[in-house]
DNA sequence: AGGGAGGTGAAAAAAATCTTTCAGAATTTT
DNA sequence: AAAATTCTGAAAGATTTTTTTCACCTCCCT
């Protein structure tokens, strides 16, 4: 809202004292079904007050729009906000800091990308790539490029621990056609390509996808062009206030399907995990946890 | 809604496929504030999304509408029907998933986490630590243990192309104690210790703090051991539903320093600064402007 | 009842919005 | 590497929407 922090509806309200009868009359008819009926053109809501154009043209002005059009525009705004406010309640995370600070802006960002992502996600889609991963018959490769190799080498680590044939690819080593002798058909590949996107992912994936391989994707908003060869894509939204992107939302998906995907194989994993535990307590790389 | 059921959303998400670059740019740039964007006049709209009215006419079409006015009368009765049903859900993050299914629970967990996370940081230490990192006298080492050091490298990515004299150590490799041989007083080690904490990781932080060089902690709730050597410590909630921890927090500190690092050493090394400018071309624009 | 002030809507004028066309650009296929 | 296809946006044209004008109507007051 612009002027003041008065929503239209009150400002109508308030007005309704001042209007003549077939203003009056207009007034209801928007309060109705507010705010839909006031965002269509100005002749609908006319004729669904019963009242004629101009009418509609006068009481706009006479609660201080200029115009039509203008009294839209800030219905829409009113509306944008509503939107926004059930999560943007937060106006400082980090308190004591103002809120121009980087680490409140950057975490808005954040958050707003979270909220757009996890909104276009499909649940069953995840379901279904997370029973892909979860198979036990299908060897799964995961594949990063010259930053995101840390995502996926992320997912590798807690994969290796919960099921057994787990392969690390790095698209930009030179190592990885190696890799490719052995895909046979229905094994699974999770690759990750946010932008800029890389020529060698991208070749991997062909190569991977002719070879047979169910493809899953992680990318941003705009889609590697991974994406045409893939039989699930999941693209978050990566934008914050730096030069850089955001891959939070890429963690954070990564992060459910690792649990996601630990439950569906419980019985294995818990034999591997103790197998495990064993093997780091003998080599004291761990302090026992107190 | 007239039709189908399906909200204006549903169905642009599901065509997304079929969209063009320009439409999948347009569509999201309609679900980002949806409906108001949709509601306005189809120029602002094009305008919004950095495309061409054209773009906007042809896609509306091919989501099903005779014209844009089609499209914005349906919006209208979505908006219209959603009003009156008063309590809609809105209580899960991924829309179609039931409030109990693992995508909703996490992201649930994992918004608490940055909050409550974000709520006890202290700006200026936050800053201080920021300006370590950015002092180019400094060397700076980056360490993570066997999980963590996924997060130390993708600092080290970035921070690499930021400024000259970073180094990343493995703790849990056996060549860790070569490093130390360098490391002189001022110098600065960012380091990552979550639980479960690593004997290494203490024993290197020692080291390193005995050399006289500056510790900058990133843990979790409980703290590492390494709490006790640091100039700065950041801790990070990290419960989620799931045998593991969370790392978003994390990461989202990291991505936010690494932010501001890249503003402090704004101009620094001419050649840097040109390969960050090539950067971020490459970064920002994702498309051509004619 | 007659005069006047303000209210109202039909219709025309003005403005804007939307659609179509077309040529150039980008992309994919051959 | 070249050709064909598809995509894209500038500009013009078509349509709709908004505003203005103005005559008529109603209601109140003398």
């Amino acid at each position: 809202m612009s002027s003041s922090d008065l929503t239209i509806s009150d400002r109508i309200q308030r007005k309704l004292d001042e209007l003549t009868r077939a203003e009056r009359q207009l007034a209801h008819s928007i309060l109705e079904n507010y705010p839909a009926s006031g965002l269509g053109p100005l002749t609908a809501l006319a004729k669904g007050a019963n009242v004629s154009a101009p009418t509609v043209a006068r009481m706009v002005q006479k609660l201080g729009y200029k115009g039509y059009p203008e009294f839209q525009a800030e219905l829409r705004e009113e509306l944008k906000a509503k939107a926004k406010n059930p999560i943007a309640k937060h106006d400082a995370w980090a308190e004591g800091a103002p809120s121009g600070h980087m680490l409140n802006r950057f975490t808005d960002a954040v958050i707003e990308n979270i909220r757009q992502t996890l909104g276009q996600i499909d649940p069953d889609q995840f379901d279904t790539a997370c029973q892909m991963v979860a198979e036990p018959r299908s060897r799964v490769y995961i594949v990063g490029g010259r930053i995101t190799h840390t995502l996926a080498e992320y997912l590798f680590l807690h994969m290796q621990v919960i099921r057994p044939e787990v392969v690390h690819i790095q698209s930009t080593s030179n190592g990885w056609p190696h890799y490719l002798l052995d895909v046979k058909e229905g094994d699974v590949f999770v690759i990750f390509d946010l932008r800029r996107y890389e020529n060698n992912t991208l070749k991997l994936a062909e190569m991977a996808h002719k070879k047979g391989a169910k493809l899953i994707l992680f990318t941003d908003q705009w889609r590697s062009p991974v994406d045409r060869l893939t039989d699930i894509t999941f693209s978050g939204r990566i934008v914050v206030p730096s030069a850089w992107d955001s891959n939070v939302t890429s963690l954070l998906l990564i992060e459910s399907m690792i649990s996601t995907v630990q439950n569906l194989c419980w019985g294995d994993t818990k034999d591997r995990a103790e197998a495990l535990e064993d093997m780091f307590d003998q080599t004291m790389l761990f302090r026992k946890f107190t």
